[in-house]
DNA sequence: ACTCGATTCAAACGATCGTTTGTTTTAAAT
DNA sequence: ATTTAAAACAAACGATCGTTTGAATCGAGT
């Protein structure tokens, strides 16, 4: 094996079994895709998978990590310069640096959402240390700049809420758009914006309740 | 075989089988739980599997049709009685009326959020004719009951909210609650009421925004 | 007591799985 | 030209899979 994370520069060999493991995984799940079926789809020997990746858990959590990374790099980068200039800080610009950089990597591979819709999909044991890894820093990231800007907002209730948002999001990621909405990039983009809408009003909303827990 | 559906009284053994299944299809997937793990759980003989499912699909629609139909058919019931009293319909009162029966079902069985989550993660080409099948009325009864509480929020607008919430809902089910809340059955009532909040404010919130597609 | 359909059972079917092994090929360094 | 490590390869490992088969067992109706 020579590396399963981004130390040195993808062979030829390696991209190849991504994109034929990201098809393949995305099409039919983690535990109904063979070894076989991708090593075959990428046109390499069976052992190749092996040899770069380790395991099957090894290159599932490689092709996770190749999708998601450069999203999440981009993410915080704007969220950075959000903070740093001088306009003021408001719920739809934290919104809109967090869905923005995955709007621009649907764009340049269409199976970006079914990806991601994937591995909440996956049983816990398979996917929780990859959840952990990719989404961890990056959830608490988002979770305080919203408190920022919603300082009225319990910090328990805005997990909660943010935890919902998650949920629309993932589902929008997973089925694309309604029952009986045809399924184009422009469709996909209005859903988020539209997602964005829900998400504001949800976050937003006047909490008067009282709760007994 | 005898029966795979509600035709005759289900057997002890056929009840053995759907709640050993049930198990082990939430705790591992579908793709990744054996027939002959089912059957060794459940105490019978693995042929039985067939005798009485058919298949393994048909097992796992079975186990998903045993649990959601009666949340379902509540709903229905519900709503039905909702409209036909005299009281004004509510965006409120028609969410807690698609949400209560599935909190009284989650107090008997604990594993009904976490089955109905699995669902929504199986492979579409396992999942999509089952879903149709157990949902596909339920959710046009639904939309139809907001869209006349909501009569100004256009159809298709209405559609795409509707889809966030079910997205808040599954996503809630398959995890709980947020990422270091506790996971007990009171939290997981509290979290359902934090989300009908959300949801309220996602459904009913103002739109004035122009669309462009 | 006997019949007969319903149910349970042990055993095997062929297929496919993730992983490992040992060898051969490749390509850069000496 | 020789060395050497990385890479690709065919082949097999033991295990497990969904499904089928045919016989054994049960239990109600006669």
């Amino acid at each position: 094996m020579t590396d399963n994370a981004a130390d040195t520069a993808p062979t030829d060999t390696q991209t190849k079994i991504l994109d034929a493991a990201e098809r393949l995984f995305v099409a039919h799940g983690y535990a109904a895709t063979s070894l076989r079926a991708i090593a075959s789809a990428a046109g390499v020997n069976l052992a190749a998978t092996h040899y770069y990746f380790g395991s099957k858990k090894g290159l599932f959590a490689s092709v996770f990590h190749r999708c998601v990374q450069p999203i999440n790099e981009e993410r915080l980068l704007l969220l950075q310069q959000l903070i740093e200039s001088d306009r003021p800080l408001t719920i739809r610009s934290v919104l809109e640096s967090f869905f923005a950089p995955l709007v621009e990597a649907v764009y340049k591979n269409h199976r970006v959402p079914a990806l991601i819709g994937r591995i909440y999909a996956e049983p816990e044991s398979l996917t929780k240390p990859i959840l952990e890894q990719e989404f961890g820093k990056i959830a608490a990231r988002y979770q305080l700049a919203i408190s920022e800007v919603l300082p009225d907002v319990p910090t328990e209730e805005l997990s909660w809420r943010f935890h919902f948002m998650i949920g629309s999001m993932i589902h929008l990621l997973q089925f694309n758009a309604p029952l009986g909405t045809e399924s184009t990039y422009s469709t996909f983009i209005s859903g988020i914006d539209r997602m964005i809408d829900y998400a504001e009003a949800g976050l937003t909303q006047p909490n008067e309740k009282q709760r007994h827990d």
